[in-house]
DNA sequence: ACCGTTACGGTTGAT
DNA sequence: TTATCAACCGTAACG
């Protein structure tokens, strides 16, 4: 809970342990990459450590996304249902069967790939604890899983395909299963819409990207699933917005509940947000603790930059433009902080201009 | 001076 | 419900 200040670096720049930065800042970092001012000038005018504006502006040029990777959660287990499933009915048919035999037809019938079929140690435990005994017992319903390609691309940036649950909610992964490059692939998705070449203007003009993730809606979102994470949905929303595939439709809403204070602007946020902005998911749960970046209005904020700039690039509406001075300059306000990142998010997807 | 890399302490979320 | 674990985060420091 207490996180909710954050921390001040070196630079004088507020950022919160564990958490990423927010969207609007990655954004700026992208930006000014691009506007050809230099890392290290970059670092100094947004206060962020050289080290991730190296970073940002990498994992930028490797996939076009200026998102932070999916935090959190666990990777897919390789023996999903549908692999135990399959499993059953091999030894089902052949009593005699051995586990590397299992492990081979896993692969031949492209139940699995070789990235994630399981070892020969995972099947014999599986046919000793799941199988052995039971019979058959149908707890496990494959049915979700994806019948033929559950190869799940475990991407590790932006999405974990999830075995199962998730991805009743959408389509997920299911089509980009088969997507055989394993990283890259599934979180591109979405990230394809961007331009090529990932110019900023594109950036920018999120908007359009933006939108046509929304478009996209499901579909292509499907793809781009990324986890949220809760501010994110400022900013992310933006981005995401197709998203609120993932799964996330916990609600997608309540994200902005993060805002412990300003509760009066989630209405409008969230109401707004749902679908996409929230895409992101995530606090939900957790809401509580919530403060964090999410809004920078929430407090964490608070005297600090996040919205401002993050307003700026949201909106340029307030006239903020991005000038990396006013990135720090101290703007108390907590309760418009919070409203307005919620608009902003709303807006940042809107904002024509720069 | 710049920048890529990485140890570190931290958060998150699925299991 | 809680604990565990593995993913990611940004900073700081090294080279």
């Amino acid at each position: 809970m207490d996180q909710t200040y954050g921390e001040v670096n070196q630079l004088g720049g507020v950022f919160v342990n564990g958490r990423p930065l927010p969207n609007a800042i990655r954004l700026r970092i992208v930006e000014s990459a691009q506007l050809g001012i230099r890392p290290c000038d970059i670092s100094r005018q947004l206060r962020v450590s050289h080290g991730c504006v190296s970073k940002i502006l990498a994992r930028y040029n490797e996939t076009g996304s200026i998102l932070p990777g999916a935090i959190g959660g666990s990777k897919p287990r390789v023996t999903t249902p549908t692999v135990v499933k399959y499993i059953r009915e091999y030894k089902q048919g052949d009593p005699g069967i051995f586990a590397w035999e299992i492990r081979d037809r896993l692969l031949a019938d492209a139940v699995c790939d070789k990235y994630n079929v399981p070892s020969v140690s995972s099947i014999s435990r599986i046919l000793r604890n799941k199988i052995g005994n039971l019979s058959h017992s149908g707890h496990y319903e494959a049915s979700k899983q994806l019948p033929s390609q559950p190869t799940m691309p475990y991407n590790p940036i932006y999405q974990y395909s999830y075995p199962n649950h998730m991805s009743s909610a959408t389509g997920k992964m299911g089509s980009v299963t088969g997507v055989p490059v394993p990283g890259v692939t599934g979180h591109m998705g979405i990230h394809r819409t961007w331009p090529s070449a990932h110019s900023v203007s594109n950036i920018l003009g999120l908007r359009s990207i933006v939108e046509q993730a929304a478009a996209y809606g499901g579909s292509e979102v499907s793809a781009y699933q990324t986890k949220m994470e809760d501010w994110s949905n400022v900013n992310r929303a933006a981005f995401s917005s197709a998203q609120s595939v993932n799964g996330i439709e916990k609600q997608a809403i309540d994200p902005d509940l993060k805002y412990p204070q300003p509760p009066s602007a989630l209405p409008a946020a969230s109401s707004f947000v749902p679908a996409c902005a929230v895409g992101p998911y995530p606090s939900s749960n957790k809401v509580p603790g919530y403060g964090v970046y999410s809004g920078p209005g929430a407090g964490y904020v608070t005297g600090h930059p996040w919205q401002s700039q993050s307003s700026s690039l949201s909106h340029s509406g307030p006239g903020i433009g991005m000038h990396g001075g006013d990135i720090h300059a101290p703007m108390p306000f907590k309760h418009l902080a919070a409203r307005e990142e919620a608009q902003q998010s709303l807006h940042t997807v809107r904002r024509s201009s720069l």
